[in-house]
RNA sequence: CGGGGUGUAGCUCAGUUUGGCUAGAGCGCAUGGUUUGGGACCAUGAGGCCCCCAGUUCAAAUCUGGGCACCCCGACCA
């Protein structure tokens, strides 16, 4: 390609609206363009790199015997509504009505489409295990896009889907997308952390997300440095610090606390630490209020509270709804309380005469224990982990990073199957529901974090197997015809060989070239000047180095070659 | 949905507080010339629905009301 003809141009600055790395710098080179909010234009070196993401993703998915196939963006609603999911997905799911008023969504994600299809084609159990993927536009009406390509609304996903005779046979299928996405960011050039992830309001036992380290990154990621556990801090467990010992149980006694609101002012006022009170947080399941109560150091994690209450929705109540359940906000307990679903972290077990609300406005009571002075509904593992906290495998203090979920692999189970009525016979003659998973990779999403992930302050450095080009010749001196000749002959003998080279023939400064090649991040730079001509050389410089080597013309195409070796 | 911010040339931004002549700068773009190893220089030029609608006024980019879009934080995100 020549720089001449390329569509895109590169812009010295970048616009204002663009904060995060990937998206400043893919705007910076021309290869991509916002069309409204979350919703962009891949121009064509965006377009290349794409493409070979994909390609490298079809490869893998392929070799662990993977089919592809394509399914319809478009989709009635009714299936969505057989599995409840047009409730779960809500506002994110794009609907629309076509001319006889029947109602049409923008698939999201396609279990619903792909679970008819396949239970219209499989009878046997001599017909599983099956795995069948495509790569294919989604739609999800994101409440906030943002970062570039990191989220939007419209996007490129690969989705794979596993169907297997039993857990034993998911377990496989899920062993072999776990391996086949290492190799695929391997092969991408990036590092990734497997960390254990909330699996959703659907989802089976296990899920994993596979995040590229990077501080633009939107998950908070726990990890063990010893063991190597790690998790989203959304589904992450952790052993909490340990409240002061107490020797025996004191009785439960009223003290007035006058405007002590936060569990802060408490524990000063009481002159002990956090961990020695308990918090009360008043949250809305699916409609219905309820009660929470937590040791006071710790913060709740309202996903596990959502799955704890098997809820599909949970949020905190608002004040109106905390005053008409007759609630003291900044003195609750649950201590007398039972007109309420009660529900209790673990902690609260863990130490003793704790200090808690009187359900009386400026009173506390101090030497509250559990079960002695109140009881609670449901306990469980409700606490955020937090940076700090021991790992729950080895105690090692855990350690924090941002991540960016580029991969995200779940045991969907008989979720979907059960609803939709996707069953097989056993050799038995059994029938059973088939057991599901499910796979997917945002192909644009990785295109950032590859940017995130590398890029210096010049500009991007693409990895070799997924850079729009691999080559990228500058001829410096676009009058000099001696310089314009060897430019030309030495970007046909590249082509002709089979490389992928970009070059730079247009009529600008040596410094414009270079910082164009530097932004634009090709991973081998090859300098054509009067100098190098007279010399009857080239001068060769990979993106990441600061060194250029020369190399006599007649080696050029064979030294080039070695280097993608 | 809550909080904050921004909409003026392709991009970055001034001008809006205190209404007033033909709306500006830098970069980019076009043409010509001089240049050519890290974003060169000179000259000339093109380019504007000042986000939209309504209002106030002799007069609105500027004031008032309403709307829209986009960005950031949070909520949300199988």
């Amino acid at each position: 390609m020549r720089m001449s003809q390329l569509f895109g141009r590169t812009l010295r600055q970048a616009p204002a609206e663009a904060e995060t790395v990937s998206h400043q710098l893919l705007l910076r080179a021309g290869m991509i363009h916002q069309v409204a909010a979350g919703v962009y234009s891949c121009l064509p070196l965006a377009w290349r790199v794409l493409r070979k993401i994909e390609q490298i993703v079809r490869e893998e998915m392929d070799a662990a015997g993977g089919q592809e196939l394509m399914m319809p963006v478009l989709q009635p609603l009714e299936m969505w509504q057989e599995t409840g999911r047009d409730v779960a997905f809500g506002e994110n799911l794009f609907t629309l009505k076509d001319r006889r008023q029947r109602r049409l969504c923008l698939g999201p994600t396609h279990e619903e489409v792909i679970v008819d299809l396949v239970r219209r084609h499989v009878r046997s159990y001599r017909d599983l295990p099956l795995l069948l993927y495509q790569i294919q536009t989604k739609f999800r009406d994101e409440p906030r896009p943002r970062g570039g390509l990191i989220r939007v609304r419209e996007f490129t996903m690969k989705d794979l889907y596993s169907f297997d005779a039993d857990e034993a046979g998911l377990e496989v299928s899920y062993q072999k997308m776990m391996a086949a996405y290492r190799r695929i960011f391997l092969r991408c050039g990036l590092p990734t952390l497997a960390v254990e992830a909330d699996s959703g309001a659907i989802g089976g036992k296990d899920s994993h997300e596979f995040m590229v380290i990077a501080d633009s990154g939107e998950n908070q990621v726990l990890h063990c440095s010893r063991c190597g556990y790690a998790a989203n801090a959304e589904r992450a467990e952790s052993l909490k610090p340990s409240p002061p010992p107490q020797d025996r149980l004191l009785p439960l006694q009223e003290v007035a606390t006058p405007s002590v609101k936060t569990i802060a002012q408490l524990a000063h006022f009481l002159n002990m630490p956090p961990s020695r009170t308990l918090k009360a947080v008043f949250y809305v399941a699916d409609g219905e209020l309820v009660f929470v109560t937590i040791r006071g150091d710790l913060e709740v994690n309202e996903i596990k509270l959502k799955r704890a209450l098997g809820a599909m929705d949970v949020r905190l109540a608002n004040e109106d709804e905390v005053k008409r359940a007759g609630l003291v906000a900044g003195s609750a307990s649950p201590v007398g309380l039972s007109d309420i679903r009660r529900v209790a972290d673990l902690s609260i077990s863990s130490g003793a005469n704790f200090a808690v609300g009187a359900n009386k406005e400026g009173y506390h009571l101090v030497n509250a224990n559990y079960p002695r002075d109140f009881q609670v509904d449901l306990m469980a593992d409700i606490a955020l982990a937090e940076v700090g906290h021991g790992c729950p495998k080895c105690q090692t203090p855990l350690q924090g990073s941002r991540g960016i979920e580029v991969g995200h692999v779940f045991k969907l189970g008989t979720f979907f199957s059960e609803k939709l009525g996707a069953t097989y016979l056993t050799a038995e003659g059994v029938q059973k529901p088939i057991v599901m998973g499910c796979y997917g990779i945002g192909i644009g999403r990785l295109l950032a974090a590859a940017i995130e992930q590398n890029h210096d302050n010049r500009g991007i450095i693409w990895p070799a197997p997924i850079a729009p080009y691999h080559f990228h010749i500058c001829a410096l001196g676009a009058e000099n015809p001696p310089v314009v000749a060897s430019a030309e002959e030495l970007y046909r003998r590249l082509q002709s060989s089979g490389l992928e080279v970009l070059l730079d023939d247009r009529d600008e400064s040596a410094g414009v070239k270079f910082n164009d090649a530097d932004l634009l991040g090709i991973p081998y730079r090859l300098v054509v000047s009067p100098k190098t001509v007279a010399n009857g050389v080239v001068e060769i410089k990979e993106r990441r180095e600061k060194e250029p080597t020369l190399v006599p013309l007649e080696q050029a195409v064979d030294y080039v070659k070695a280097c993608l070796q």
